[in-house]
DNA sequence: CTGTTAGCGCGTTCAA
DNA sequence: TTGAACGCGCTAACAG
């Protein structure tokens, strides 16, 4: 037997039933309201039919549609997928469908995207959002928003605390004897970035050591290699990256370089999303954004079902992951 | 001013431009049906009231939902990522809504993922299903399937043709006096697997090389460590693996066991996602799945507006790139 | 417990 | 060129 092209309807499951619309609607959504018996006959009559829901009329008249939107920067940038991984497989316990969205690292395609999302979502999870605060204040505004890695004061946020980790990774330089540093930046518009960039700056000052900063507004593994010139020159002997592929990008160009690391450069990356599979193995500040993903979108859940808008500010801090690329300081000349 | 919660619907703009809803309706859908000046009118009040037409709604009416659901394996699998980011951006550029779904290389999640998105897709790209070929002809005798690596008579698809790389891989490795090689599988209803182990199998017959197979269902970083031992214990030269991220693990064994690369053993991947990441840098073959996804959502909004179901079979061939893991092979003693 | 009656917001005949 | 009326498939009061 060959599928039907059109699917049946309510009515007709009805009709085949000897009932009305409605039971079979209730049936469906709140069985208990109906004799079992009542029941029984719908149900049989469905599945004779084949009749499913449709999700479309149903989310016309309720104004749920049980659909989820993800916006990320770039789905190919390796912090992302684990992440979108995780969040779908929760979203996936709810029943709820997920439209994904790469935003390209633009405020404005992001824009883009949420009003192309908006009429049939319930809610929004937005990674790492590029957006000024004023305008993710105005989405929320209109349906739940749930961010991730972005701290914007009365919309419920899951945050990786990177700033604990990048700390230790400093002090962890410290204790073998580094005194000059430099952190290669991460975009601009980067909540993480700031995040990062001043917990470098904040533990060097309490060290006593040097911090230069090196600006690189795209994170990837070219625009690694490109840096590392800059590092050379800046004459800091350990460099902290905004994340481990620009840090994976650095050691590739070293490497070319024949500069070896950690004897002559020590690296540390961010966020873990290599593991142990450079070579050199990178030191490396934690990864949390599989719980990040999970939180979040449990989060987002809760506040669909439960309609309390709660400010919630949830906190994921993270360590230092000590490998191969952070070593004892190359021995300098004294002034 | 704080934005509303509910829209603004059809009728309010209608009242507001001294309408009928029917002109609202047609000034978005059909605007050369109306003169220029109620066009005019009616776009003036939409954006003073901040009126979007209401998708769900107007799918309701037309059956036209204008969303694509995109199934994967694993979106943690660094293959699929670079693919579904062509296939977003493609598919923004036509307006489309992409629902993400992650199958966890499970027949029975997939089937699970397409019923739920059933409802609100006009059609379906489904990336190295694991499905049935029964299955993926049923799903497409409902609505527009398009199929990437996978090849099912009659559904429009687009392959990445590994075969022609590995066979240059073979030959690369025949050249470099291997006499002997393993292929290190991946998962079972893999098409993209059969279709690499058949070509290895070839080649090799063709130059007279011996072929160890060795299963491996799940393609990730550390089952590529874990088959290691057999590796060795099959006394081959030469490994060629399902995947990179395979390959990776198995790098990453081989390294900390002191086995050098490629003195002591040649390592090939497949699909080159890790480009010249890894350490020593990977021989691959080449990665067209940027191609293939950008391909693939073109085609199925091809077919979903000229509702013509071709039969298309699109090819893209790869080649071997040669880096680091490969060199001649180890003296052995002869019989 | 079950049927009846209204819409949800929009597209689309059919007339005018 | 425009308007009036109906229907898409389903849920939600309101009766009974």
């Amino acid at each position: 037997m060959t599928p039907r092209r059109t699917r049946p309807t309510i009515n007709q499951v009805a009709e085949a039933a000897g009932v009305t619309k409605s039971s079979v609607s209730r049936a469906f959504t709140r069985p208990e309201m109906l004799s079992e018996e009542t029941v029984r006959k719908i149900f049989a009559a469905a599945e004779e039919l084949g009749y499913v829901p449709n999700q479309t009329a149903r989310a016309l008249s309720t104004g749920k549609h049980g659909n989820i939107a993800l916006i990320v920067p770039d789905v190919a940038n390796p912090f992302f997928p684990p992440l979108i991984r995780a969040a779908q497989s929760e979203a996936d316990r709810s029943d709820y469908c997920v439209f994904l969205g790469n935003s390209d690292e633009k405020p404005m395609q992001e824009d883009k995207l949420i009003a192309r999302f908006g009429g049939q979502v319930e809610g929004f999870l937005l990674v790492s959002s590029r957006l000024s605060d004023e305008q993710i204040v105005n989405h929320a505004a209109r349906r739940p928003v749930v961010l991730i890695n972005r701290d914007v004061e009365g919309i419920p946020r899951v945050l990786i605390d990177s700033a604990t980790g990048v700390a230790e990774a400093v002090r962890h330089l410290a204790s073998l004897g580094h005194r000059k540093l430099v952190y290669v930046a991460g975009p601009q518009g980067s909540w993480s970035n700031k995040q990062r960039r001043a917990a470098v700056r904040r533990s060097a000052r309490q060290l006593g050591i040097e911090v230069v900063h090196i600006a690189n507004e795209y994170p990837a593994f070219e625009s690694g290699r490109r840096i590392v010139p800059s590092v050379l020159a800046s004459g800091a002997t350990a460099a902290i990256a905004f994340d481990d592929v620009t840090a994976q990008g650095m050691l590739a160009e070293l490497l070319a370089r024949g500069i070896s690391v950690p004897e002559q450069l020590s690296v540390v990356g961010c966020d873990d999303v290599l593991g142990a599979t450079t070579y050199p193995s990178l030191t490396s500040v934690s990864n949390r954004s599989v719980e990040a993903g999970r939180t979040a979108l449990t989060l987002l859940v809760d506040i669909l079902s439960n309609q309390a808008i709660r400010d919630v500010r949830y906190v994921l801090s993270t360590t230092v992951v000590i490998r191969s690329t952070t070593g004892a300081a190359v021995a300098m000349a004294r002034p």
